[in-house]
DNA sequence: ATTGGTCAGTCCAAAAACTGGACTTATTGA
DNA sequence: TCAATAAGTCCAGTTTTTGGACTGACCAAT
């Protein structure tokens, strides 16, 4: 299967797959996160090769992920902006955060801190129903095929196994 | 840069991309999380190539994201389950079910539905404050690098833009 | 007793993606 | 005039991914 047939699938992660399924793609927004811009600070901070952060970002761009705009002209420099679909990648990323701070820190803690401004707390979200509040604990959420939906989800997990 | 050297990066979104970063594995663990368990199903149900899926588990076995194990003997059958470590992926892939939902369903809606067992509702998870329980704002969300951390990461964003 | 099916892979050659590094173009500051 | 900065492009070599055929052990039906 190709790259992009990918997304044809009834899948909602299968489709977000084509977008941001690759080595570099979710570090790159990572660092847009972070505020970082411009191509040079991308490829310097990332150490990625100059022709797949070009790709990478024009792929972006092409999905919406990011806007790519004029900060100067004479001579012409670009930098790349999260878009609003980008910036709802946040809670994607910052799971993933959690993730890789819960597995993958020295002992001194995660290298990176968030502060929840709100508050003053530093913290690592968590995931909540939206509807009760609660956390959520996922054997506390069943999947189901929506009814008329086509494609073959043949098992779907029910709650709790 | 090789594929495992940027585990060596002082970020964990760079070494989260390590095992999670490439067209398939997301899928794959996204299948999971539905129950799906066998070789076979996964690959008839994602279609990728049987050489890459072989890959790929092996690779999420050696993370110790998944977990191989015999159901039967003579033959020897062996399926793959998710371990604590792949159950905590759980934030990652449905933030990113939501974002698949958002950005590129039909207008028939999601094709996976989520059903909180606690209070009953189909839902979407969102990311919330574990101090104050706040539904997170992402632009209220500062970064910084923890003081005695290595590597460089000048660029850090504060509160709100 | 043979045939066909299931399952979890392996093996291969071709195609696609990724790599580092040199190069380009236009400007500014020393 | 020389070096530096910035956002890329270009290239040839390496690494990954692909589809599809094949294997080996069993079972169930003819």
């Amino acid at each position: 299967m190709q790259w992009e047939e990918l997304g044809a699938q009834q899948c909602s992660v299968a489709r977000s797959s084509v977008v941001l399924g690759d080595r570099w793609t979710l570090v790159i927004l990572s660092d847009c996160f972070l505020g970082v811009r411009r191509f040079e600070d991308l490829q310097t901070r990332l150490q990625v090769s100059r022709t797949t952060l070009t790709q990478r970002l024009k792929k972006l761009e092409a999905h919406n992920v990011l806007e790519r705009r004029a900060y100067q002209s004479n001579p012409a420099r670009y930098e790349y902006r999260l878009t609003e679909k980008g910036r709802d990648l946040y809670p994607v990323i910052s799971t993933l955060l959690n993730w890789g701070d819960k597995y993958y820190s020295d002992a001194a803690g995660p290298p990176i801190l968030r502060q929840h401004q709100s508050c003053g707390h530093d913290i690592q979200p968590i995931l909540c129903c939206p509807d009760c509040g609660e956390p959520i604990d996922p054997r506390q959420v069943s999947a189901r095929k929506r009814p008329d939906a086509p494609g073959f989800a043949e098992v779907i997990r029910g709650p709790a196994r």
